[in-house]
DNA sequence: CGACGCATAGTGGTCCGACCAATTCGGCGA
DNA sequence: TCGCCGAATTGGTCGGACCACTATGCGTCG
């Protein structure tokens, strides 16, 4: 059936190949149904507990979709599923490589809040200012960063980009944020921010692209130097 | 041993975030042993198989490390590292989603070259300049393709974030690359491309931020124009 | 005749035990 | 003292068994 092939890594990690390959080959359309874990064990010679591993690691990629008695299937490949592991980046990094990723962020989210500016709908920005309006009515720092996550996200959303929103979604993932915010908001950042998201909120209602480009650099650049500053000394 | 945990999701996923959050919590350091696995599974209580699934699926993500008859590592968590996954993103994505990822690709190599432009040293110039001449002196697309992504790597790391450059790099993985340009330079882009490079290594030269940012930005945005008129009929 | 409910086969999830293969390290001998 | 060899350690693979959940279809009841 098959033949010899190059003893190149682990089967689990070969196996991976295989089943990526078929992918991106076609073969395998999103959505679709594979064979089951002994079937395709059997193809391609190996043992079932290799084949689970494999399907394992592609799962945590966002690749498969494993229901408990029904089958394994192909995501739908969207952006959000292939882009979810992101978020442990974010999550696992420390030190100097948090500024990097403000940097990054900073750069994408101003891009994404420019481009909201000249493509956002009156029910895009509706729900914008909901989350603004419900984020400046509490004091409970939970909802505060719920309704902030959601803000951004729905800006996100509307620059029409979906692969840029779920990289920024990685970029601003629950752990991540927390951490950083915690020290920040203490300083009493609470009124800086508020009047940062409010500039972002004027420059989308006034479709001015630059202006709502220029505040949202301001607004994760402030974090990104006050977090300069902590791991400075 | 463990008291009763709340019995969300599959065995395996609790493992892989048990170790998640050990590393988290600067439980453990990078670079660190982990037990063995019969070890690791039996603090945890669940079966090795198990076990071996949740270290596979962090292996992937390029969390762990695990050396055949030496033990289980924590990588050194570097950008790297933990970015290698994006490549498959770009593997695995097809039509519009490939103009998407172009887009955030423009964004950030122009960023990138435009930071390198006022950072980059003597010798990462000669690095450059050597991909530059290798590239226009021969006729051999593959040749030409391994220079090109030389090229435009050393730029980003010139850049100075890591992560960023992590970022580009799974952005331009040798098959996604491949992919796209199999047509583009069917179109005689060849001329065009060396022009372009040429603009930016000029930038590069005259240390000049704002020149490189719109030299990088016009490569890569030839290409995305390119690809979203192919998609387009 | 149709809708509901239960039995059953199918499928992923977990566990166990065994053996293989690569590494490591200590002791033995030249 | 240096080098080699073998045993212990540890990850890699395999096969089988059983459990938990789904889906399907058949039979029953309204």
């Amino acid at each position: 059936m098959d033949e010899a092939a190059p003893q190149k890594g682990t089967v689990t990690q070969r196996a991976i190949e295989r089943i990526k390959a078929m992918i991106a080959e076609g073969r395998l359309e999103p959505g679709q149904r594979l064979p089951t874990e002994r079937d395709l064990a059997a193809q391609l010679g190996i043992s079932r507990s290799s084949m689970r591993e494999a399907i394992r690691a592609l799962t945590v990629l966002g690749v498969l979709e494993a229901r408990h008695g029904s089958g394994i299937y192909v995501t739908a490949l969207e952006a959000g599923d292939l882009l979810e592991t992101f978020g442990v980046v974010a999550d696992l990094s420390r030190g100097p490589r948090l500024v990097e990723l403000l940097e990054v962020r900073r750069i994408l989210e101003s891009t994404a809040t420019g481009l909201a500016a000249a493509r956002i709908t009156e029910d895009q920005l509706a729900e914008v200012e909901k989350h603004l309006t419900a984020m400046n009515a509490t004091d409970d720092p939970e909802e505060i960063l719920a309704h902030d996550l959601a803000f951004h996200r729905e800006i996100a959303a509307a620059a029409g980009n979906d692969t840029m929103a779920a990289i920024l979604e990685g970029l601003s993932s629950r752990t991540f944020r927390a951490r950083v915010w915690r020290g920040y908001q203490e300083e009493g950042a609470f009124a800086r921010t508020r009047r940062e998201h409010a500039a972002i909120h004027r420059a989308l209602c006034a479709r001015d692209p630059e202006a709502a480009r220029a505040a949202a650099a301001a607004h994760v650049g402030e974090v990104e130097e006050w977090l300069r500053a902590q791991l400075g000394p």
